[in-house]
DNA sequence: GCGCAACCGGAGACCCATCTCCGCTTCGTG
DNA sequence: CACGAAGCGGAGATGGGTCTCCGGTTGCGC
């Protein structure tokens, strides 16, 4: 895209390309954005979602007003910070699938390798991951997501058919294991080691087929709830 | 064990729970004190742990001088919540350990038992799950969940005596377990069927053993967690 | 250099949920 | 029945957080 400065007010109101990837910022500007982002993710890795953002604004060396002209709200920075996390997790997904069943017999499946790639990243990110997996208006998001669901639904059926997972297990099924590890990485973030790997391991080897073992007794849910993700609030 | 019975079952409920409530109230008072528990109970799983106090009280049918004569502060009204689900969490178990290993074959061992009930009364009382496995200063309570975890501790081993259970699992893995259920019980609330029961029903697969299964790659986490309880917050 | 638009800081306006205070009412005992 | 203690309601004080406003500053095209 080609635009003079001139015009650079109204795309700044017009499209959220501007707001979002910070091109087209002064570079003092730019620079600043950069700062808050990476304070915002340190301060919510330390203290939870509930950081101040006079915290962030401090940690980044700027002012209260550069934070809110950068970023109009604070929850639109933490979905600057989801953004960044799921990138990494659909980029890898992306990869992870158009390897296929390709691989050395004994490693681990596509499905395996994105799950534990899923965790490393929210791990890395813990505080952040409040809006990550829940309903978002953004429509080019939720594309994205829907792309992403669509890659484990395919290393879901790859895994299946190698063996590596029983026939029963649907997509919702990962999917609320996802929910799950998210939620577990983020109790448990601080508490010294890694637990989240292990307990992912234990799931996992749910996940096997095993020879005698029984069938789930319980129904499998709508895949829907899937790519529309989980619900703000309940009623 | 739900509160679902009349208010003077409530009031009896909540009594036993612990010792410093509602003892030597007046006739009105009780009556009040039970009516907030339950009006707190029904706004915190309409609308989480963030539902304010006033419309509380005013489920309750009483005014915020009320609420805050009866509890010194709303964590404490939320405690009390935890008490009552925690009390039958107990509950059960210690019935389930003394039923030992004596049960039909193929039935569910005590571990799968416990963990299916806990989920049932977790997912009654989403919304005031919140507290329940935190690290808790009243000392009263750590003892009687350190009796919890024990006897959990009791049926695992038991469990992997029958073979029900891969001998390499510990205390905490069950524990972490009970942690990402509490969690997805929470998020997944409002969204039609119980997900969890068929979650928990892979996560109890991935429990078992099986025959040419590889060990867990990740080592095990301290058991002392179990019995602390996750901190609070994060430094 | 010059000028101006974009940018900056941070004091305080604003909002909202929690909690307090006090004049009035109700219980229940003597 | 009468009287004091316990209980009651709910308006508003409090506090902590988000967000705004505006005078001064700085990058950058010409």
């Amino acid at each position: 895209m080609t635009m003079n400065d001139s015009q650079g007010r109204a795309a700044a109101a017009a499209g959220t390309a501007t707001a979002r990837t910070g091109k087209g910022l002064r570079r003092d500007a730019a620079e600043n954005r950069a700062r808050l982002l990476r304070a915002a993710w340190e301060a919510f890795a330390e203290h939870g979602a509930d950081a101040g953002v006079e915290e962030i604004a401090r940690r980044a060396g700027v002012g209260m007003g550069t934070l809110y002209r950068r970023f109009p709200t604070k929850d639109a920075l933490i979905n600057e910070l989801s953004e960044v996390i799921f990138e990494s997790i659909l980029e890898y997904a992306r990869m992870s699938a158009a390897l296929g069943t390709d691989r050395a017999p004994g490693a681990p499946s596509g499905l395996e390798e994105s799950l534990f790639h899923m965790g490393e990243v929210m791990a890395s990110h813990h505080g952040c991951l409040a809006r990550l997996w829940q309903a978002s208006p953004p429509p080019e998001q939720d594309e994205r997501r829907t792309e992403l669901w669509q890659l484990m639904g395919q290393m879901l059926d790859q895994a299946k058919a190698t063996g590596d997972v029983r026939p029963e297990l649907t997509l919702t099924d990962v999917y609320l294991s996802v929910l799950a590890l998210r939620s577990l990485i983020d109790d448990t973030a601080g508490t010294g080691p890694d637990l989240w790997r292990r307990y992912l391991e234990v799931v996992l080897a749910g996940f096997r087929p095993t020879p005698g073992a029984r069938p789930l007794a319980y129904q499998p849910a709508d895949d829907t709830l899937v790519t529309r993700g989980i619900p703000k609030h309940r009623h």
